[in-house]
RNA sequence: GGGCCCAUAGCUCAGCCUGGUUAGAGCGCUUCCCUGAUAAGGAAGAGGUCGGUGGUUCAAGUCCACCUGGGCCCA
C-alpha cells in the first residue's frame, strides 16, 4: 500500500488526476464499457458562447455531471454530448461593441457576411474558455462530438422542424407589438429597453364612451376610460374590463348637471360630485356592450365593444382600459382573441399618416395636445390631469419609444396548450413546486411564440415568398437547391448567402425571395434533441435520435423555465407530440457572499478557474452539491467553501491517511480479512451503518437529491472517523486484521459512494489505497459498479444502541468538563439514566467507561435509590391530543403535584389521576438527577452522573496515565516510528515514584518499552509532577 | 405593474408539509480537555424579538392574510 501523507494539496492532486484520466481514457472507457447497458439519456443545455464562463456556470455543470456519473455506475449507458449555443443577439451585441458599432445601420454598411464571420470567431473564442473551465472542474462531457447550433447540418435540422410546424399551419406571420424607436427606425430588444427608462410627465385623460346597446344605453350611461396616451385614442378598437371585478353604474350630479357613468367599484373615487350608485354589474356581464368611440378619424370596422381581460387591474384609472392593438402587447393579445382588426394610423417614422384628419403628419407625442382639445370640444373629456411615470426612451437618441405593431412570425403554441399541459403533468420536476407553480402557470397563460428577429446572426427563417404572398418553407439545402435548380449542398445556410437564392414560385411563377428574418436562438437550443444528430437528413441520425428521445434527465437553473425548459418541451410536442424530457432538475441561482447577484458591474464575480485553483474543484463541487438546497438561491464565498472542505473532505482524507499508516506497519493483506460473523460488535456496527448509507445514498442520487446524499455521507464520515476509528485505535495499533479489514471495506465503499460528487480525491484514494491493496480492483473508481447494500448486515437496533452510547459519552464528557477533573484522572463510578440502558450490550458499556475513564457504570434506578431527584413536566403533545384546550390547566396541576410520588405511582400502575384527569406515563417528561455529591449532565431525559470521590488508588492510577501520556508525547517528539521498541529511563516527583514503579509493566506495554528504569539523577521535568525521561531505541 | 421563490445565531444552513411550551447543526469567537490521526478530535460559554404586523388556535418558527427586503421570470 502506498503511503498517504496526512496533508493534501487538493488543487495539485487534481491536476495529476486530470492527467491520469486523459492518459488512460477513463471517461471514454466509463461509457464504452456500458454500451450494452440500458441507455440513460442526458441532454446538455448548450451554454451561450457569448462571454466568459462564470462561477454560476460551474453550478449547473456540477449537477449535470454527478447524476450521469451515478447512473453510469448503476450500469446505464450514459452518453454525454456537449453543445454550444452559437447564435443570437448577445453574440451580435458583443461583436458590435468590439467593432464600435452604434446600430443595425453600421452592420449593414460593414457587410452581413463580414459581420457574421466576426460572430463566428467570437463564439469559437468563448467556447475555448468554457472547455478549459469544464475540464478543470471534472465535468465529463464529450467535446469531440459537440453539437454547434451554427453548424450547417444543425441549421438544416432546425429548418426541417420548422417546416413540420409550418405544414401544420402553426408557423404564421402576424403583428407583434414591440418597443420601437421612430427616429432610428428600429425595434429595441428588452435588453436595450432596460437601459432607457426616463421619468416623464404625460397628459392623462378620463374620457366618456357612451354605451349604445342594452340596458345601460337606456340609462344613458357612458363608460369612463382613463389613458396616459391620448394619441392612441385615434385607433381605439375596444374597451377591456376585468371579468371578476364589480363595476358600478353611478349617477353623478355636479351643479344640477346629471350624467350616468360606469367605473370599477374600487375606483369610484375617480368620480367627482354627488354620486349615487344605480346598480352594480360584474365585468363579465359587460362583455360585448357596444359604445360610441370619442374620435372617428380612421376607419375601424366590426369593433367598438367591451372585451374581457384579466390583466386589467383596479390599481389606478377607472378599471376600464381602452384598447389599441397596434400599440400594446396586452391590447393586441386581447383584441386578437376577439378577432378584432389591427389598425395602425402611424407611419414608421412616428408621425400620423397624412390622410388622417386633424393629426395627419404630426409626431405621435405631439398629437396629444391637439387631441385633448378635440376631446374637450366634443364634450367627451371628463377629467384631465398631468401624470408622472417612467417611460422607455431610445438609449441611443433619447427619443420616446413607441410600442408598435410590426409584422412578425409566430408559432401558434396556444393551439397546443392542452398537449403541453398533458406533457407537463407527466414530467418529473425537481423541485416539484415548479410543475404546478411557475412553469404550470406559464403554460396556463401561454401566449404564441414570437419566433422571428430582424437581425443577422441566427438561423435564417427558411420561408420564401413571392409578391402574390405564396409561401414555400424549405427543410434542407437539398430542397432549396432543387427549387433553385442549382447545387447548394455546400452553401453556408446563414445570411447573407441564403438571401441571395431566388427561384420561381411553384404556384404563380413569380420570383420568390426569402423573408428577411432570422429566428429566436431559443428555438435553436430547444431543437437540440434532434438537431444535435442532424436529424433526419444525416445518415444514421434517425436511429440515434430514436434511441435518445426523450431525455431521462436535464438540469439548468430556474431562469430556464421560460427558456430552454419551455422550448424543449414545446418543440418536442409540436414536432413529435411528446416532451423532450422526463425528469428535470431546476437549480436556484448562485449569489455572492452578501446575497447579491454576481455581476461584472458590481465587481463581485468569482472567477471559476481561480476559485478551483484556490480550494480545489472537489471542494467547489461538494459545496455546490451538498451545502444548502440546490433549488434555493445560495451564497458562495471563499470562507463558506473552505469550511465544508475542512469538515468533510479533510476528515475523509485523515481517515484514509490513518488507515494507510497502520495498514503499512502491519503488512495488511486483504486476503486475511476474517468473515464478518467473526468480527467484533464495533465492526458489525460500522458495517451496518455502511450498508444503511448505501441505501440512503442510492435513493438520494436516484431522486436527484445531492443534498440528502451529501448529508448522509458527511454523517457517515463523522461516524467512521470520530467513533469507529477513535474507539478502535488500540486494535489498529495491534495490527488487528479485522479492524483494518473493516475500515478498508468501509473506505472502499465510501470512496465509491463519494465518487460522483468528488471525482478527484476519490480517484486519488482509489489509486493509492484500493488498487495498491487489491490488484484485481478496477483501474479507476469511475469504472466500478455502484455498491449494493447487503441487507443482512443492517442492524437498526445496533445502530440506535451505538447512537445512545455516543449520547451518553457526550453527556459524560460534559459532566467531566463541569467537574474540572481531567479525563486522565480515573473515577470510581458513573450513574446512567437512559431508556434502553438495561439492554445495552456490555461492549458498549465498556466503551462508555473507557471514554469517560470511569471504573464502574450503573443504572441510576438501581444504584441511587432515594438519592435521585425526580422532576416532571407536562408533555403537551400527548396531553394536547387527549384533552385539547384543558392542557394548560393540566400542566398547572402536574406542576403542583409531588413529582416523586407521581412517577412512583405511574411506574407501578401505568396510569393515575391528576386532579380530575386520567394520565399515563407518556403524558409526562421525566427528568431524574442524583442529589448532592455528584456531577450531573442531562439532555432530553437522559442523564449521566459522576461520582467525584477520589481514593488513593484512583489518584495513583491517574499518575500512571500522566506518565504514559508523557512518554508517548516524547516518542513522537523524538521522532520514533509507531512500531519502534524503546528503552526508558525516568524520574518524577518523589511522591509518585512508588505508584509508577508498581505499574511499571503496564506502562512498558503501553509505550512499547523493553526496559523501564527509574533514574533519580535525571533532572526534574517541566511539568506538574516533574516527570522526565530519556528514550533510546532498543 | 404581475406571477413564483426566499428571509431562522456573526457566517452557511436544517427544522415548517404533519403546530406542542428549552429552535438545532457546522464554521467563526472565548475558555478548557484529550492526544499512538495532532495544521486532527472533544466539552463548555457567549451569540436568536425565527424579516415585520395582524389573524386562526388551549398552543405558532411551523397554518392564514397583509407588509418590508432580496432573487428569478414576465410586463
Amino acid at each position: 500500500m502506498r503511503p498517504v501523507p496526512a496533508q493534501i494539496d487538493l488543487p495539485a492532486m487534481e491536476r495529476s488526476i486530470l492527467d491520469f484520466w486523459r492518459d488512460n481514457a477513463i471517461f471514454e472507457t466509463s461509457t464504452s464499457a456500458r454500451e450494452s447497458g440500458q441507455p440513460w439519456t442526458f441532454y446538455e443545455g448548450p451554454p451561450t458562447a457569448n462571454g466568459m464562463p462564470g462561477t454560476h456556470h460551474i453550478e449547473a455543470r456540477v449537477f449535470k455531471d454527478v447524476f450521469p456519473r451515478y447512473q453510469t455506475m448503476k450500469g446505464k449507458y450514459v452518453t454525454r454530448k456537449a453543445g454550444w449555443d452559437c447564435h443570437g443577439l448577445p453574440v451580435e451585441i458583443a461583436v458590435e461593441k468590439e467593432l464600435g458599432f452604434a446600430g443595425k445601420g453600421d452592420i449593414e454598411k460593414y457587410g452581413i457576411a463580414a459581420f457574421n464571420d466576426k460572430c463566428r470567431d467570437s463564439v469559437t473564442r468563448h467556447v475555448d474558455a468554457f472547455t478549459t473551465m469544464t475540464n478543470r472542474m471534472g465535468f465529463w462531457v464529450d467535446f469531440d462530438q459537440a453539437y454547434w447550433t451554427m453548424a450547417p447540418e444543425y441549421v438544416e435540422s432546425v429548418w426541417w422542424s420548422l417546416k413540420e410546424i409550418w405544414k401544420k399551419g402553426l408557423l404564421v406571420q402576424d403583428h407583434r407589438v414591440a418597443p420601437y424607436c421612430p427616429r432610428c427606425g428600429t425595434g429595441l430588444s428588452d435588453h436595450e429597453l432596460a437601459q432607457g427608462y426616463e421619468t416623464v410627465t404625460d397628459p392623462s385623460v378620463y374620457v366618456r364612451f357612451p354605451v349604445t346597446s342594452g340596458e345601460l344605453a337606456d340609462l344613458g350611461a357612458a363608460l369612463l376610460v382613463w389613458t396616459t396616451t391620448p394619441w392612441t385614442l385615434v385607433s381605439n378598437t375596444a374597451i377591456a374590463v376585468n371579468p371578476e371585478v364589480d363595476y358600478v353604474v353611478a349617477e353623478v350630479t355636479v351643479e344640477d348637471v346629471r350624467e350616468v357613468l360606469v367605473v370599477a367599484e374600487p375606483l369610484i373615487s375617480s368620480l367627482t360630485g354627488e354620486v349615487r350608485v344605480l346598480k352594480v354589474v360584474k365585468g363579465i356581464d359587460l362583455e360585448r356592450t357596444t359604445y360610441k368611440r370619442p374620435l372617428d378619424l380612421v376607419d375601424i370596422p366590426d369593433s367598438h365593444f367591451v372585451v374581457l381581460a384579466s390583466y386589467v387591474t383596479t390599481e389606478d384609472g377607472t378599471g376600464l382600459v381602452h384598447q389599441s392593438p397596434a400599440f400594446g402587447a396586452d391590447d393586441l393579445a386581447v383584441c386578437r382573441a376577439y378577432g378584432l382588426p389591427v389598425v395602425n394610423p402611424i407611419a414608421p417614422n412616428g408621425t400620423f399618416l397624412s390622410e388622417v384628419p386633424l393629426v395627419g403628419g404630426l409626431f405621435f407625442k405631439d398629437a396629444d395636445k391637439v387631441l385633448v382639445k378635440e376631446l374637450k370640444s366634443r364634450g367627451v373629456l371628463y377629467k384631465h390631469q398631468p401624470y408622472e411615470h417612467p417611460y422607455p426612451h431610445c438609449w441611443r437618441c433619447h427619443t420616446a419609444l413607441i410600442y408598435y405593431a410590426q409584422p412578425s412570425w409566430y408559432i401558434r403554441t396556444t393551439s397546443i396548450k392542452d398537449e403541453l399541459i398533458r406533457e407537463n403533468n407527466q414530467t418529473d420536476w425537481h423541485p416539484e413546486t415548479i410543475k404546478t407553480g411557475r412553469y404550470g402557470d406559464w403554460l396556463n397563460n401561454n401566449i404564441d411564440w414570437a419566433l422571428s428577429r430582424n437581425r443577422f446572426w441566427g438561423t435564417p427563417l427558411p420561408i420564401w415568398r413571392c409578391e402574390e404572398k405564396h409561401e414555400v418553407c424549405v427543410d434542407s439545402l437539398a430542397e432549396l437547391g432543387a427549387l433553385a435548380g442549382q447545387e447548394l449542398s455546400n452553401l453556408d445556410p446563414h445570411r447573407p448567402f441564403v438571401d441571395d437564392i431566388h427561384f420561381p414560385c411553384p404556384t404563380c411563377g413569380k420570383e420568390m425571395e426569402r423573408v428577411p428574418e432570422v429566428i429566436d436562438c431559443w428555438y435553436d437550443s430547444g431543437a437540440m434533441p434532434f438537431a444535435q444528430w442532424g436529424y433526419p437528413h444525416k445518415p444514421g441520425s434517425v436511429e440515434k435520435f430514436k434511441a435518445a428521445y426523450p431525455a431521462d434527465f436535464i438540469c439548468e437553473a430556474i431562469d430556464q423555465t421560460r427558456g430552454w425548459f419551455y422550448t424543449l418541451m414545446t418543440i418536442g410536442t409540436l414536432v413529435f407530440d411528446q416532451s423532450a424530457y422526463k425528469s428535470v432538475l431546476c437549480l436556484g441561482h448562485i449569489l455572492d457572499k452578501d446575497g447579491r447577484k454576481m455581476s461584472k458591474h458590481v465587481g463581485n464575480v468569482l472567477e471559476p478557474i481561480a476559485l478551483m485553483d484556490q480550494h480545489g474543484a472537489d471542494a467547489v463541487r461538494w459545496y455546490m452539491l451538498a451545502a444548502g438546497s440546490p433549488w434555493s438561491a445560495r451564497r458562495v464565498g471563499h470562507d463558506a467553501i473552505s469550511d465544508v472542505v475542512r469538515k468533510t473532505l479533510l476528515t475523509y482524507w485523515n481517515t484514509i491517511s490513518f488507515h494507510t499508516l497502520y495498514a503499512q506497519s502491519s503488512n495488511f493483506d486483504i486476503s486475511q480479512i476474517p468473515a464478518v460473523k467473526d468480527r467484533s460488535m464495533m465492526d458489525h456496527w460500522i458495517l451496518s451503518e455502511l450498508n444503511t448509507l448505501i441505501q440512503e445514498v442510492d435513493i438520494a442520487y436516484s431522486e436527484f437529491d445531492s443534498q440528502a446524499a451529501g448529508k448522509a455521507l458527511a454523517r457517515f464520515i463523522d461516524d467512521l472517523s470520530n467513533w469507529y476509528v477513535r474507539r478502535s485505535r488500540r486494535r489498529f495499533w495491534d495490527g488487528d486484521v479485522a479492524a483494518l479489514g473493516t475500515l478498508h471495506e468501509c473506505l472502499v465503499t465510501l470512496t465509491q459512494l463519494l465518487s460522483p460528487m468528488v471525482p478527484f480525491i476519490t480517484e486519488h484514494v482509489w489509486q493509492a489505497v484500493v488498487r495498491a491493496a487489491d490488484s484485481s480492483a478496477a483501474n479507476s473508481v469511475h469504472l466500478t459498479d455502484f455498491p449494493v447494500a447487503q441487507g443482512a448486515l443492517i442492524n437498526l437496533e445496533l445502530n440506535s444502541q451505538v447512537a445512545m452510547t455516543r449520547r451518553v459519552v457526550e453527556l459524560g464528557r460534559a459532566a467531566r468538563a463541569e467537574s474540572a477533573i481531567k479525563i486522565r484522572q480515573p473515577l470510581q463510578r458513573a450513574l446512567i439514566s437512559a431508556s434502553g440502558w438495561a439492554k445495552l450490550p456490555l461492549d458498549m458499556k465498556d466503551q462508555i467507561a473507557d471514554e469517560l475513564n470511569v471504573i464502574d457504570l450503573a443504572d441510576i434506578a438501581d444504584a441511587a435509590g432515594d438519592l435521585v431527584n425526580i422532576s416532571v413536566k407536562a408533555n403537551f403533545k400527548s396531553l394536547g391530543a387527549k384533552f385539547g384546550k384543558e392542557v394548560q390547566d393540566i400542566a398547572k396541576a402536574i406542576a403542583a403535584t409531588d413529582a416523586t410520588a407521581l412517577v412512583k405511582t405511574l411506574r407501578a400502575s401505568g396510569t393515575t389521576k391528576v386532579a380530575t384527569w386520567q394520565i399515563d406515563l407518556d403524558d409526562l417528561v421525566i427528568t431524574e438527577v442524583p442529589k448532592s455529591g455528584w456531577m450531573v449532565a442531562s439532555h432530553e431525559g437522559e442523564s449521566v452522573a459522576l461520582d467525584l470521590a477520589l481514593s488513593q488508588s484512583l489518584i495513583d492510577a491517574g499518575y500512571v496515565r500522566e506518565v504514559i501520556r508523557y512518554i508517548q508525547e516524547r516518542r513522537k517528539g523524538d521522532g520514533f516510528e509507531i512500531s519502534d521498541r524503546i528503552k526508558v529511563r525516568w524520574n518524577a516527583d518523589s511522591s509518585i515514584v512508588a505508584a509508577i514503579t508498581s505499574a511499571a509493566s503496564h506502562i512498558s506495554d503501553e509505550v512499547l518499552a523493553l526496559e523501564f528504569t527509574f533514574d533519580a539523577s535525571l533532572p526534574a521535568g517541566d511539568n506538574e509532577l516533574q516527570i522526565s525521561a530519556t528514550l533510546v531505541k532498543a
